[in-house]
DNA sequence: GTCTATAATTCGATAGAC
DNA sequence: GTCTATCGAATTATAGAC
């Protein structure tokens, strides 16, 4: 048995506490925001002391930016099972508002690390956001395929820019979890399917 | 003469004094949010020292509060300039159209304000937010009654609730100050002009 | 009005007992 | 692995000289 050999049930234990702290840091930082994020609190709602956390994290940002790159990880996700669904042949104009509706829907419904993504981005250190810069660009570039793809077959037109397009709509999706909560009268649905009709196809009134 | 009554070189040096801390805040939080910016730094943009800010102001808050409620002001002038611009028989579509413009600019194009009031608000403290919240609430409903009104006229659909496409279209807005810079070779002009006509006219092709 | 000096907190991080 | 205790740094805010 080599040293790094351990019983079964001690790696799960380590790794469940280990998620225990991450699922309450994302319940904070999405609640609170980077810098009104103690250590303090994250450790209570994970049920433990402040100190204990550095037994299994280095410091307070590497805790953020884990939280953050699993957030990204499932919007990723959540977009692709959304995209596939919805098929490889279909219009570029139909995957983008596929895409529009399972984001939205991803990001409000049961998920504190992708509001916590959101909501500490621009307030996390330099150094977090330069970790992080990898993942996000490919987490926009895949916006901006999208949107060059509908280009392309004819479906979006061609005038703009899809870089700027993207950062712009990716803003206003990520807008929702700003003010959305599950008890209003409005669902989710609702919301992401105004967005997504409202981005692709416009406000203008075709009558 | 009344107590109150001072000599009009002294009352212009104490606004003066205030004005250049408003400033040097403003471009501090602008640059850093709200939790990193601090008052040593905001200072020393004013050419003082930390503890002078005191005798202008009552705290941190009181100086951000202000920046924001100034903020909030400039881009509500610079929407009602572009507005009154493009008269008042416009259509809805027309006059959204116009007030997306008006807004992408000034919020970009020499104010610190504005951004700093984009920037901090989420961050800032709960307190502050409630201060602004009617201004800010005002705000807002400028941009619901400019939807509405293009639903009565018809040049608007009306399948969408005005109150949650203004939120956003804000949010949308909002973020180009997250990235564009006045060095880049694409203009605010053309990135306002961008964002107008894919909220408004959407991103499909009419062809 | 502005400066220097410092009080008062808060928070991230470390050390050592258990 | 977790706790208690504490260090050290940063920051808001105050006090008093000038």
């Amino acid at each position: 048995m080599t040293p790094t050999q351990l019983a079964p049930d001690r790696i799960r234990k380590g790794e469940r506490t280990r998620t225990r702290i991450l699922d309450a840091a994302a319940d904070v930082l999405a609640r609170k925001g980077y810098a009104a994020a103690t250590l303090t609190e994250i450790a209570a709602v994970a049920k433990m002391q402040a100190g204990s956390l550095y037994y299994h994290f280095d410091s307070k940002d590497a805790i953020v930016e884990e939280v953050m790159r699993v957030g990204i990880d499932h919007a990723r996700d959540a977009i692709r099972a959304g995209l596939s669904a919805a098929g490889k042949d279909a219009s570029g104009h139909d995957r983008l508002t596929v895409a529009v509706v399972a984001y939205v829907t991803a990001i409000t419904i049961d998920s504190d690390f992708t509001q916590a993504n959101i909501r500490c981005f621009e307030e996390s250190p330099e150094a977090t956001r330069e970790n992080l810069a990898v993942a996000l660009r490919e987490f926009a570039n895949g916006w901006v395929r999208l949107i060059e793809s509908g280009q392309r077959d004819g479906s979006l037109r061609d005038d703009v820019e899809a870089q700027v397009i993207a950062r712009m709509i990716i803003a206003a999706m990520n807008s929702v979890v700003g003010w959305w909560r599950p008890d209003r009268e409005l669902d989710i649905e609702g919301v992401a399917g105004m967005f997504a009709t409202t981005m692709v196809d416009g406000l203008a009134s075709n009558a």
